[in-house]
DNA sequence: AAGGTAATTCGATATAAATCTAATTAGATA
DNA sequence: TATCTAATTAGATTTATATCGAATTACCTT
């Protein structure tokens, strides 16, 4: 169960060295070294942490010379905290909308399973995302190769529908790796 | 310390049985037996994390009869993801923008103060998005009615700017009731 | 007051995590 | 190549925490 990502997001920020780390990060980029003196630990433990939080995709490391900074990945914070209160909002209705949600799938795509057109409208989108983002695996990693091959499948247009799945949180992208948000992420479900 | 309080939150989150908990509450309020049943662990385990949640605030507890229900404290839970944001919020710029962000602001209103049209634009939609939510009140709570009503002052496509309220995180909806987010939460602000 | 049900506390255990020192690896440069 | 520096890994220790069964408490109902 990919809830277990959020998890682990949280659980990189639930502790008290992490928390300074993160403060310190926020007024800029810093390496390791800089960041153990700054808390009187050594730099072991600082690595460790410090790995803690680029799994969890808090932070972002970039190697320079033989010197790897480390930066607040802003973005991928606000995603994981937005996408709990997504997940925490209380999905009702839910069913009300099935009929309807699959009479669009089925005028948007032709006979051979083909996107006819990209819908405009942000509700048939949001459908049609949905459907074309159940087609990837959960918790499987993909280059961007690989999700441009899949979209192909279905549209041509495969750059445009690749950066509505960033857009609408259908998907998240870490270092040019994508992978699919758990389904409670997704806009427009419970809309 | 605020620091602390913030970790024990994000610390309170972290942990995979916690966060299962606070998805069963996502759909209404349950009691402890409930859970256990549900997650298939014995009482005193959930009652140990029950209380671990109550400690951080993330949920809240309600007495009836000599059974004690659970409910999510949605308030406090957005508080501390919107506490997080600002924390980690970059100081700096700030002012560069006020002059950029106050001429949009100017052009897209007309004599009347009226709305002239949506920016196609994201930044400068952003930009008078942020300006419209801030003539609501923090803390107030709004039917849909009353946002329409409220919009339409500025502009006739009242449907259109309250759905990208939504989009936006400038407001969130629970049950049909809309309400503000803080500012930190705001899309558009820092980018 | 007696009995019942839900919740909590206690004590024990096992797993996970933070931290250190020492050793190793990875890159850059002289 | 030799060497410097930064980062990581390994191994060990200590502390924290998740979980259970058993005992206890809290409150309600009869």
């Amino acid at each position: 169960m990919q809830l277990d990502k959020q998890m682990l997001f949280f659980k990189a920020l639930g502790d008290p060295t992490r928390m300074k780390i993160l403060h310190l990060l926020s007024s800029g980029p810093l390496h390791g070294q800089a960041v153990a003196e700054r808390l009187g630990l050594t730099s072991p433990t600082i690595s460790h942490h410090l790995s803690k939080l680029r799994e969890s995709g808090a932070i972002i490391a970039r190697r320079e010379k033989n010197t790897i900074y480390f930066t607040l990945n802003d973005k991928a914070i606000r995603q994981n905290v937005s996408g709990l209160l997504t997940m925490l909002e209380k999905k009702k209705e839910e069913k009300q909308s099935m009929e309807e949600k699959e009479k669009i799938i089925k005028n948007f795509f032709d006979q051979e399973g083909r996107l006819k057109t990209i819908p405009a409208q942000r509700k048939k989108k949001l459908y049609v995302l949905a459907f074309l983002a159940s087609q990837l695996e959960i918790g499987k990693k993909y280059t961007e190769k690989e999700i441009n091959l899949i979209i192909q499948r279905y549209h041509e247009d495969f750059a445009t529908i690749r950066r509505e799945f960033i857009n609408h949180q259908f998907m998240f992208r870490n270092e040019g790796i994508y992978e699919l948000n758990p389904p409670e992420m997704w806009l427009g479900i419970n809309e």
